[in-house]
DNA sequence: ATTTGGATTTCCT
DNA sequence: GGAAATCCAAATC
């Protein structure tokens, strides 16, 4: 399924509202403001925006929603040592160990106290593709940032950047620049509440963790 | 093209 | 002890 996202309605404040994080001829950042909602509205409005670490990076091409009633979420059960960040401010990383080997990054959403976040899951490497080829150990791009495990193995995201805010130094998160064509669908991998269809993705990139049943 | 097993942390029963 | 928001390589269809 496709369909275009609208910059503005009704219902809801344009993007640029939330700049706040503006530095002198750079265009505004995505602030904690703009996490403090739903995360069902924040998931697919990060697709196209531009996610950097220390200047690597590139455009988030696919994420997924977990909300605070959502049994596949990992705040669902309670705040533990791991997923602690899911309970803090809005705007931060959490960053978890996948399957005792990967890291996995999300952006936690809604008003503090509420656990939700949104799952990165794949970028479109554009930033420092060198820095991401030598982590990575791979020179095909398509194969860089394909996957939660992957980007953040690109990334160099670890453990030492839960808790981080993500509109500082060494982050910078952009606004997507104009509309992008969505794909929308079931997440991956899960177990629990596998039928929501709370995955986002920019439509026919090449550079998904996988396409989209259509 | 699709399936399988191994690597290994964190949490729950 | 076992499952999990994963990835990879090897084996088999």
């Amino acid at each position: 399924m496709v369909k275009m996202l609208r910059r503005g309605n009704s219902h809801m404040p344009d993007m640029e509202e939330y700049g706040a994080s503006s530095s002198p001829g750079a265009r505004p950042g995505l602030d904690a403001r703009f996490f403090a909602r739903s995360v069902h509205r924040v998931a697919p409005e990060l697709i196209g925006a531009v996610l950097m670490i220390d200047g690597v990076g590139g455009v988030i091409v696919e994420v997924e929603a977990y909300d605070h009633e959502d049994p596949a979420c990992h705040g669902f059960g309670g705040r533990t040592e791991r997923n602690a960040a899911m309970f803090g401010p809005p705007g931060r990383a959490y960053v978890y160990r996948s399957y005792g080997i990967h890291w996995c990054l999300n952006v936690v959403c809604e008003p503090e106290g509420i656990a939700s976040a949104v799952l990165i899951r794949a970028i479109e490497p554009t930033l420092g593709l060198e820095a991401m080829q030598a982590r990575r150990g791979l020179s095909d791009p398509r194969l860089l940032c394909a996957g939660p495990g992957r980007l953040c193995q690109a990334l160099g995201i670890t453990r030492a950047h839960d808790h981080a805010r993500l509109d500082t130094s060494p982050f910078a998160l952009l606004p997507r620049a104009a509309e992008v064509p969505l794909a929308v669908g079931p997440r991956i991998g899960i177990t629990k509440a596998a039928d929501r269809p709370w995955r986002y993705g920019l439509a026919r990139s090449r550079f998904l963790s996988k396409p989209f049943p259509r």
